[in-house]
DNA sequence: ATCTGTAAATTGAACGTTCATTCGGTTGCA
DNA sequence: TGCAACCGAATGAACGTTCAATTTACAGAT
């Protein structure tokens, strides 16, 4: 269950985190996940010794993909401020396009799943370790302000998740304009 | 169940919000909470139909006492910047010393309960109404700057979220030198 | 003060359901 | 031939909920 995921596998990921948008944790039975992935609930606990397990895959596979869509790529070629607004653009962005993970990823957070997965630290569903390098290039760059950069990352990242969500909740249009308004709220309050 | 909570339900929300936190939801059976609060399960039976129930009801105990910590007695002598600077610090004040509110608020949100709690809006556990109610109120007094209200309330709390999260985990220390420097960032970000 | 009737509060054993997990068997492929 | 993938009925524990029985609270009558 490391390396590389087979089809199956990611099939009942696919269906699993459906399920779990849809119905919480505690809402979706492994004979659920089963049906709708078409397979037998004997393949899963082939796959995965408990429930427990496939969540907490679940939530590292969940946690590779945001990461890579945000990062990855990231052109070194940009000004600070551009890449500054692009990280911000692809959390939301993932976050809205992907809403099962990020409803996932919230759930897991806050919930007693949280305490098991002490591998690495995360900010808002994200490598914490990711934020924290990008914001500390801008401050030693004379980009951004030199605060506390935990205190820098909570308005970075808490502004995106709390923004996505209204987007989700249809309180916010998803366009340009919100985009930019978010953007230049945040870059206001940090540049230096 | 309407007006007035008596002690002995007080008792019975206190001790099933103190479960939550360590188990979540699905990880506190009714046998437990009854144990704990010192009454027989047929006890809360007689307050609450179900246990959906008593979390839907003590979601709305919860909600009124996070709304009054901060909105009242906001003195309307102080200037727009200084209620703003409060909000934002009682916010945060209460979610820190109340935190077994806080994680439940957010199991909450992130849960299938949320669409059953369609009485009202939210933005990160309290009414959404008076945070937007007070971000216009700076808009028209021409302390804000005149964007969309609700991206701007995404800043002002996400950040707020966040950064309660973050003491709480131990990555900020909860003192006068952070919260300024969040409010700094956020004022900074809106301010006319 | 004492008694009495009644409604509300309280109790917890028992019930029925749901669900995670097991395991003995089958299939497919090297 | 052997091993991994796959299957799903059976198991047993956990949990939400019920309800008949008991206690408490108290208003009105004596």
């Amino acid at each position: 269950m490391n390396v590389q995921f087979t089809d199956k596998i990611e099939c009942i990921f696919k269906h699993t985190l459906a399920l779990i948008k849809e119905n919480g944790f505690h809402g979706t039975p492994m004979s659920m996940i089963a049906k709708n992935s078409d397979v037998a609930i004997g393949t899963i606990y082939h796959y995965f010794p408990s429930k427990e397990n496939l969540i907490l895959e679940l939530f590292s596979y969940c946690r590779k993909k945001i990461n890579a869509f945000i990062f990855d790529d990231l052109s070194e070629d940009l000004s600070y401020q551009e890449q500054f607004a692009i990280v911000l653009e692809r959390f939301c962005k993932f976050q809205i396009n992907n809403t099962d993970i990020f409803s996932f990823l919230e759930q897991f957070h806050n919930s007693p799943f949280n305490d098991l997965a002490h591998d690495r630290q995360k900010v808002g569903g994200c490598d914490e370790n990711n934020v924290i390098t990008f914001l500390l290039k801008g401050m030693e760059t004379n980009n951004l302000r030199k605060i506390d950069v935990h205190v820098m990352a909570s308005a970075y990242i808490g502004a995106a998740v709390t923004f996505s969500k209204s987007v989700i909740y249809k309180k916010i249009k998803y366009d340009k304009k919100h985009l930019d308004e978010l953007i230049e709220i945040i870059w206001n309050g940090v540049k230096q």
